[in-house]
DNA sequence: TTGAAAGCGCTAACAA
DNA sequence: TTGTTAGCGCTTTCAA
């Protein structure tokens, strides 16, 4: 039932009576064909609604001008803004986005890389699931020669360019701020353990405390936070039941501290004033809360952009059979974003 | 630089002396196959880390197993759910999607919808950017009969499946909620022309008016209101400081609910005591708002699910060379979501 | 400035 | 149960 089949170069050629291969040189404007000709191949294309054929391009070429992206999940603010940054820039530069994403899975993540790799995509941009312990699917891409770019979570063993935020700093920043403000009780939610980003804002914290001369009461440290709202509200709620209740919390990302903005309320304690939260992330409902959220920046549409940046530099280097870079990575940092949930420093004299 | 050339079915025809067809008819389960060269097959294409070339095999079976999408935006709540639901489906049902977004441009959805040919994906789903008025470039897709789902957005004047919400009910009751709390003034802050969501929302809002017997006061509508916070607060901010100024809004979207929640603040009035105010969408942000939004849901992920569905469906029959199904239109009713932006019914007796 | 011919990797009709 | 062969639509080398 689908109409006939699509037009071909072939058609083209037989209309004009030209090879095929002049079809194909005109159409890609080769410098070899007459003015003449070309414009014949083009108006001819135009008349039958001629479409390329990217796959049997793909095919002779053995690139495909394709990108695949594997990420944990589309359905959450930073990471929407890291696929909007990426596909800018494939758009940009001629090439086609694949999206797959793994919902945390490891075996998903598996079958995406699989698919992919059929696909044969000239790169890929990975965000590792948090599931993914073992990486030999990983470590197989990059044994065929295609090209990787790892971006927001990293993993430890793994080789290659890497895009991340300085996780480090900004949970340092948060955390310096937190003790200029005159809290000495600062606790950390602390994420999952094995991601980069959990390791990284855990040490961040601890570095500024330790600068401060503060010490680290590990009380004061509660691990493996994640995404849930509820959950968290759960662990902030017996967090800060406990007779030495923190003043301050520093959250590994801003779910957990809306979570923690709940378990306040719930107990019936007044934010800022008897307790200062900070998120991490910037999502975009950190706004609207009540109160609404001091957090920390994190640049997800530049981390896209950077990333894709990387990759297709790379891909087009591959191609023209150069050198084969050393890893590079890209840092990009992290700010504070102050709004209502920390007290307004009183020292500020403005 | 890049490793040698990917391991083919040939070079498992040659290390094992049979033909490549064999191995071809191996490699997919044939059942004319025997066991034992199966076997053969499986443990030579593992043992040289063989993966197929989705190209050629696509190329030969005029078919891609590729879906592609053409999304206003990805940084959106809404659409982030809706590509959500479409990955999980096309995972499960062994498709790829290739990903764009149109940033609300007709040249780029043009271009979008060029890209996706060329990559002969099997069918479309299609969000139609707002600058869209020009539709020459949907309808050529369908003359070439490559199925299409429309959704979210409808276009007059084009045909085919399509997965909607039920707007006009969604703003029904919206509006209708704000009668039965009492109100009588009830302002609707209307969408940008043009889009059916624009139109259903608003003739919603107006029979709700008129099936109790309110009346339509064109002064209580503002038309051309979009997703960015500051300019709603702004049309709002005016609309509050009339004289006779309503006692309730029903904004188009939720954005545009958080601006007119900006702008009661900057205006000292209260929300809800002095003024209700109900969204459009349910953004994950509107439960974090101060106070939080009451909402009209849209179930984003069933849209997306729903569409990808419908359009595997159309392009597995149409594979079959089944007869073309009749136009098919899925709609997804929208439910009113009560929070804290709208007083309590005085009247509930619980 | 153009054409002939080979081939990218795979599938499938037909033959054996 | 397997092999032979042609060809999907395009690019590209070589020759003219």
């Amino acid at each position: 039932m689908k109409g006939k089949s699509p037009a071909t170069i072939k058609d083209i050629a037989i209309v004009l009576g030209i090879s095929t291969s002049t079809v194909s040189r005109a159409l890609q404007d080769h410098p070899a064909i007459s003015k003449k000709t070309k414009e014949k191949v083009w108006k001819e294309a135009k008349r039958i609604n001629y479409v390329p054929n990217t796959l049997a391009r793909s095919l002779r070429q053995k690139r495909s001008k394709t990108i695949g992206v594997v990420i944990p999940e589309v359905v959450h603010f930073f990471f929407s803004t890291v696929i909007s940054g990426i596909e800018d820039v494939a758009y940009e530069k001629g090439y086609s986005v694949i999206l797959t994403q793994s919902n945390e899975e490891y075996e998903r993540e598996k079958m995406n890389i699989s698919t992919l790799l059929n696909h044969r995509v000239d790169g890929f941009l990975i965000d590792v699931a948090r599931d993914s312990k073992d990486l030999s699917h990983i470590e197989m891409i990059q044994k065929r020669g295609t090209p990787v770019v790892f971006f927001d979570r990293l993993v430890s063993g793994l080789t290659g360019d890497q895009v991340v935020v300085n996780d480090f700093k900004g949970a340092y920043l948060a955390t310096d701020h937190l003790i200029n403000l005159g809290y000495t009780r600062i606790a950390h939610l602390a994420g999952p353990p094995g991601l980069s980003i959990t390791e990284d804002r855990l040490e961040g914290y601890k570095k500024a405390l330790m600068d401060k001369k503060l010490g680290i009461d590990e009380n004061m440290i509660v691990h493996g936070v994640g995404v849930d709202i509820d959950v968290t509200r759960k662990i902030a709620f017996e967090l800060l039941s406990r007779r030495h209740r923190p003043q301050a919390i520093f959250a590994v990302n801003d779910p957990a501290a809306v979570g923690t903005l709940a378990a306040a309320q719930d107990l019936g304690i007044k934010v800022p004033d008897e307790l200062a939260i900070i998120g991490f992330s910037n999502w975009q409902f950190t706004e609207f809360t009540n109160p609404s959220l001091s957090t920390v920046d994190q640049p997800g549409y530049d981390i896209g952009h950077q990333a894709a940046l990387l990759l297709i530099e790379e891909i087009e280097r591959d191609e023209e059979e150069g050198p084969k870079a050393p890893d590079r990575t890209v840092v990009l940092e992290a700010s504070l974003i102050l709004r209502r949930s920390t007290p307004k420093p009183e020292s500020m004299i403005i």
